[in-house]
Parts: structure tokens; sequence; C-alpha cells
DNA sequence: TACGTTTCGTATGTATGCTGTCAATCTTCT
DNA sequence: AGAAGATTGACAGCATACATACGAAACGTA
């Protein structure tokens, strides 16, 4: 490849400088995006669920186990389409939530292509423990808004998302 | 354990029975959730971008291609600061991008550890091609807010990044 | 200037996410 | 009943994401 000269702009870490308190990055057209802000807000909510609930399960593994506990006996598609997860992915996950022995696949006796799903014992456990850290991480994810922005705010997710989705 | 995930692609399977029109899903504890909202704004955003500009380019693909325009010589680990991304996932999608041609690394005469970043011709010419399109997408995602909403919008995701990252 | 600490880019491993394809199976239309 | 179409789950493949660790190189301090 060819060489290139140095221009000089300032090094620094990622978890050190993030660009929202570095006026010199604000230029950049791509902080103007609410795909981009959205995006940010992704990864906040992750890091925060992980810190709160720690390594046990991970976002999507408490999503699929909540939703299989209030749904018994839906398979794989229906669980995807319940969260909002593909069906590809959703085999992995429901993979390794059996191994940990949380979920187990049987076979249903209306139809035979259909993996059904429950949770064990173990799994209604796990997610006993890990509820009330997921909702703190909730709880801190928007702790910057008052009550009446949290309300607008969750009103115009749900907005954007009936439009598109809906 | 990191369990960051932001889409790729267009979604299908689950676009089938979208969880927002489907009421006897609405007593899913998740669909209360802040995080679980945004995790599905982040997925129609990039289903959005996907289908606005193509399979050309990916939304961090060119996330990285735009900030590295605005700041040439600008190296991985500064470039992961400035578009919010992890230092070990910046390198595989420059990896990408100068398979394409449309970025070159070169060496820093100043920091022997750095790979200078710069983007090529061709880089400049497929920004140029696909920004309109990103713009659409951008518009597209906030399509269902009016000018009021859409400012408060920005305002609050603004406001609770600044107090996660700043 | 020797040395401990940081930072840079890279490699590895785990976990998402989505596309596309396939075989098995269910449903619908003829 | 039989053919056509749709659905389910599995699998391969690509592209994120992040933690951890490592060698090279730069930096701070004594």
């Amino acid at each position: 490849m060819s060489r290139l000269k140095d221009g000089g702009a300032p090094q620094r870490a990622s978890h050190e400088t993030p660009d929202y308190a570095d006026t010199a990055a604000s230029d950049v057209a791509l902080h103007r995006m609410p795909g981009h802000h959205i995006r940010r807000l992704q990864q906040v909510a992750v890091r925060l669920f992980c810190e709160s609930v720690g390594p046990e399960i991970t976002p999507v593994q408490y999503a699929a186990l909540a939703a299989i506990a209030q749904r018994p006996g839906v398979g794989q598609a229906g669980l995807a389409a319940l969260i909002g997860y593909d069906r590809a992915t959703i085999g992995g996950v429901i993979d390794r939530l059996e191994q940990k022995g949380w979920v187990a696949r049987g076979a249903s006796t209306e139809d035979r292509r259909i993996n059904v799903l429950a949770v064990t014992d173990d799994g209604r456990a796990a997610l006993a423990r890990a509820t009330p850290a997921v909702k703190d991480a909730q709880e801190r994810l928007i702790a910057a808004l008052d009550a009446d922005e949290r309300a607008a705010f969750e009103r115009m997710c749900l907005k954007m998302l009936a439009h598109h989705l809906g």
C-alpha cells in the first residue's frame, strides 16, 4: 500500500475520549444523523445491561428466555417474531440456552417441523435472578431524562416503530 | 464476553409478524423496556440504510469512510474513538475498505505504531454516490415524527449519550 | 538513560445478526 | 388425491461487536 503523510490528528483510545465530549469531532456529519444516535444508544444499553446483569446471560438470551417463559410451547420462528430477531440467529441463541440447561427443545405433536420451546426450572431461576438487574439497567439508561421526557421518548419510539413495523 | 450487536442487513422473517401490530404480544415485559425499543429502532435504521444505499457499502463502512474523509491521517484507534467503535472491530472494517480500494493504510512518520488512514479517489467517489441515499434513509427513519418531535428526539438522545459517554 | 506504563495494531474467541439455500413438512388449490 | 406453494429449522457465509492478550513502539519518570 501507498505511504501516506501523517495528518497529525490526535490519537486516543476509544474508551477515553467519547466524541460527545469532544467539540472537535462535532463537525463530522455522522453526528447529526438519528441513526448514529440510535446506534450509540444501543451500545450504551448493552454496556449497562452487562454491567448490571453480569456475564451469566446476554441481552439476547434474556429476551429469548423471558419470551419463552411467557409463551411456553412457542417455536423458534414464533419466538423470533415475538422479540424481533432473525430465525437464523435464534437457532444459535437457543443452542446456548439449551447448553446452559435453561431451555428445552421438544417435538410438537401438531407440527413435526416445530421445535417446541420451554423454560426449565433452572431457566426460571436464572430469569428471576437476572430480572432485577435488567430493570436497573433500563432505569439507568434513561436516568438523564425526567418523567415527562421518558414518556415522550417512549411515545416517539413507539410511533416510529409502528410506522415502520406496523 | 461481549454482547453488542448492531444488525447487518434487512430482516425478513420477523417482518411478517411485527410485534408492534400484534396485540397479543403486548403483555411481554420486554415491550416496555427502553432498551428493547432502541434495539428495534436500530434494526429499522439498518434496514432502511440497506434499502436506500444498496449492498455496495455497509453502515459501519460508510461511517468509517466518512470519518476518514473528514480527518485524513487519523489512525485506527482515533477513528474508533471518532465514530464509537471498538479498536478490534475497526481493523476488519478497514481491511474490507482497503480491499475495495477505498481506503489506504500508510505508515506514520511521527509514530511508527500508527496506520495512517486516507480515502482514495475511488473511496471519495463511493462516498459521494452513497451520501444522498444515506440522507434519505435518515429522513425516512424519523418520517413519523413532526418537526418538534424530531428536535425533541435528537435532544433527548444527545442528553442520554452525554450522560453516559460525556 | 534505564525502566515501568501506555498506546497502537493485530490475533483469537465468543456472540450476535442477516442473507441465502436446503430438506422436511404443512397447507391450499385443483 | 395430487401438485404447488408456504413454513420451519438447519447450515454456510459474511459483517459486525467486544474482551483479552500480545509484540512493537512511544512516553513518563527517576
